[in-house]
DNA sequence: CTGTTAGCGCATTCAC
DNA sequence: GTGAATGCGCTAACAG
């Protein structure tokens, strides 16, 4: 391996001064420059990061742990970080976690050790414990779910009141028996959801004993499961509001399987827009979340953070949109 | 931030007793041991990987730098990857180059400069350069797209041929006019995928000059204009097979736009089998890729290359399967 | 079985 | 404007 020793010998210089020529520190005659810059093509050096980083106590990268590759929500945030950090000259590495403690925890370790500049997660729970992090005065910022200590800095969606908006949607369009199956009850997300459900019931002035409710994992075979429960339930619902996208995928094939028509017998709104909410028939009714701008706020919080170590923890909400189609609307 | 001189001295021991402790090396005696212990979690001591890695020469981190993180095929592939490396002690980091090839380049920098332990790239084209990975001894596994250079280990899928059965298929049930929309030219799986969609119209005895493709960019936006542009053509085809999922997308969309039913008015097959296909109607035949199997093979292929650096590189095929549904079979 | 010593590659003092 | 010396935190020789 070439080192900065060799480039050195190869220019006739001291390894202090291809060190100042290729971080642009101080000043260097240009003649010396120029054969340092000779050397370094010669030689195709690549200055070693781990032992810039070990010499720097710092590195520029910055670890971006999601819970669900899968998820278009995460993927699209992926790219508003990245957009954000890499123009700030921080790569971006994504772990996913898998809505798997232990594979975050792992991933937390990771960045523990080797001391990334940053780490944005969405927590798997809200008793993710972030003390690693702090302890080493790593700048956390926590996307999407709500951690129970209010600690460090957050990019949250408004999902609650999206949830209400959605279902009440769905009521005054003359649904009368509307169920709600959310996410699993340690994601903020999922709880957040459901209580917007209910809060638009109530405000309906339906019974609380009418609400029908179900948790389900998050992913596409808990929601069709979740759906057909509620088919073959004593009163089965006569729309849905369905928590995330790959819930919905299991939803809407769960009612093709069984003959169920979108909207005629079934309404339906999905939180989350994927874009494959606008070509499946009917179009789906969706809850837009603002991703891609919860990616680039989430990046410039930790930025900040970067240069304002003791500064208070900021909480940012962000409004999701509901974007009106033929599933929710009936005939 | 505490060291391992720190934990050493609160235990008693000296740093290379503390090291054999953590790392299990050696025999230290059990006392000694557990006074070790007891310092590391009293001071919450997390070795420093940078250190670490500076005095191994050597990282246990994998990069996984994929050409669309929103492409279904990319993301279970790394599900796939992830299984088998984490399994072996290494962490996978995913970098999205986006289809850029000054991203990916960015993303290859950061590998040499951390010295990772390794690389699995879709390259964003036939001649990413790899000399600088080869150069550090990084070992590399191409994955989907195929290398101007055959001089690294590759897992690819059987492309061209699952192409011709698709296009095959299409012929087969009564549709004559039989359309290709493949990704941008500079990408080897799009020239592989047209490849076989010409085999398939040789082979069925249509004139070339009736071979009707486009070439478009792998995106959403890319399908939808060229399906619009075929439909706008002087001969509309009266089926197409789409070369991803993303464009499928697209030209799922032209086509409800425009009122074009399928598959009565046009027959559709694409290749990738993301979720959703299931789920639209009529549901799509689909070219289905064993992409987490594509995922496990290369991290295999990598773990190998760690032991036996100088064994000649080797190419692994996969078959990928066609899925056939409603959008293909004239009603 | 344990401690001392040295060096991984680099950036930064401090002399010159 | 330049070079020699030092240490970031760790592990592998080596000596005891």
């Amino acid at each position: 391996m070439t080192t900065i020793y060799d480039v050195a010998k190869a220019a006739d210089v001291s390894a202090s001064t291809v060190s100042r020529v290729l971080n642009k520190r101080g000043t260097v005659d240009s003649t010396l420059a120029a054969r340092v810059h000779a050397a370094v093509a010669a030689l195709q050096y690549r200055p070693n990061s781990i032992a810039r980083n070990l010499r720097l106590q710092s590195t520029s990268v910055i670890a971006l742990i999601i819970s669900d590759i899968e998820n278009h929500f995460f993927t699209s945030m992926a790219r508003g970080l990245e957009d954000v950090a890499s123009r700030a000259g921080y790569s971006v590495v994504l772990c996913n976690a898998d809505e798997n403690s232990k594979k975050e925890r792992d991933y937390l370790g990771v960045a523990i050790g080797e001391r990334f500049a940053g780490v944005i997660l969405s927590p798997a729970t809200a008793n993710t414990d972030l003390s690693g992090l702090r302890d080493q005065g790593i700048p956390v910022v926590a996307i999407d779910r709500e951690l129970r200590e209010h600690t460090v800095d957050s990019v949250l969606v408004q999902t609650r009141s999206a949830a209400e908006r959605a279902t009440a949607h769905l009521l005054e369009h003359g649904f009368v028996r509307v169920a709600c199956i959310t996410g699993p009850s340690k994601a903020s997300t999922a709880e957040q959801r459901l209580a917007g459900y209910r809060d638009a019931l109530r405000r309906a002035g339906v019974r609380a004993d009418r609400t029908l409710a179900r948790h389900a994992d998050y992913k596409e075979g808990g929601g069709y499961a979740a759906m057909k429960s509620l088919l073959d339930g004593p009163q089965p619902p006569d729309a849905v509001f369905v928590a995330n996208e790959q819930m919905a995928l299991g939803v809407v094939s769960c009612l093709a399987d069984r003959g169920v028509r979108i909207p005629r017998d079934m309404g339906l709104v999905t939180f989350d827009d994927p874009p494959w909410a606008r070509i499946v028939s009917p179009p789906l009714t969706a809850v837009a979340q603002p991703s891609y701008d919860v990616g680039r706020t989430a990046a410039r919080l930790l930025l900040d953070r970067v240069l304002h170590r003791e500064a208070a923890p900021r909480t940012v909400w962000l409004e999701a949109e509901l974007r009106v189609r033929a599933s929710s609307i009936r005939p």
